[in-house]
DNA sequence: TTTAAATATGCCTTTACAGTTATATTCCAT
DNA sequence: ATGGAATATAACTGTAAAGGCATATTTAAA
């Protein structure tokens, strides 16, 4: 029970897939921060951080920890978890195919045989 | 020697991070196949599929290997260590956050109280 | 109860990229 | 040599998303 692991998200790929948002979450593997915190840290306006912020929450990488007048950005955990998992299965493919066969050459040389 | 890890790239995020790119990395899964095959089973144009496809070649994710007429695309592994080693990295330095709070809203308090 | 700080959001412009069509290139078979 | 299959690529179009600017909203402080 509760052993779900959701198949890998295409748009949790694209949230992370730009350059300005990977380098909030770089800064967040530090501890929560504010919006303002950010913004001085990678010198980008308030609101271009905080559409950067949207979409890292719409795709759950980020929760929000609102305090006062401030709203503290944390990162979460389960995704990286996910992309850890979808990575390493891959790899097990991978080298699974390279046990069943002498070389993947081999294969090759079959379908050129089989499309004779 | 050797154990270089290189950092994660953002354009190779950006290349897994399309619908039929990760379908094609999908199929190439159960081993290498040439354009014709993944624009058929795929049921994409051929310029469509060979245009994915160097996007993924320019980012390292697949390599070629031309045989007479065709040319037959097979994912590489390195990728895939990269970015589970991203992940990985990730995940330890949250932990290591929660082992060093009790909680981090305690971070949270104290973070007001200097503010004060 | 004003004032100021922190943040979110809407509108706008520009750029990047997916997807189509047409064509060039390469290789095999006849 | 010629024709056809497999692939790459160039030119083009449409759309989505990044980034900037102005403004609304919320909360603390004066």
């Amino acid at each position: 029970m509760s052993g779900k692991i959701p198949g890998i998200n295409i748009s949790m790929l694209g949230a992370l897939a730009e350059p300005n948002r990977m380098a909030i979450i770089e800064l967040l593997r530090n501890g929560p921060l504010t919006v303002g915190e950010i913004a001085n840290r990678l010198e980008l306006s308030q609101p271009h951080v905080s559409k950067h912020l949207k979409v890292l929450s719409d795709n759950g990488i980020v929760k929000v920890k609102p305090e006062a007048n401030r709203r503290y950005y944390k990162l979460r955990s389960e995704p990286f978890r996910v992309i850890e998992y979808w990575a390493t299965s891959f790899q097990k493919d991978m080298e699974r195919k390279l046990d069943n066969l002498d070389d993947y050459v081999q294969e090759l040389q079959n379908k050129q045989k089989r499309n004779k």
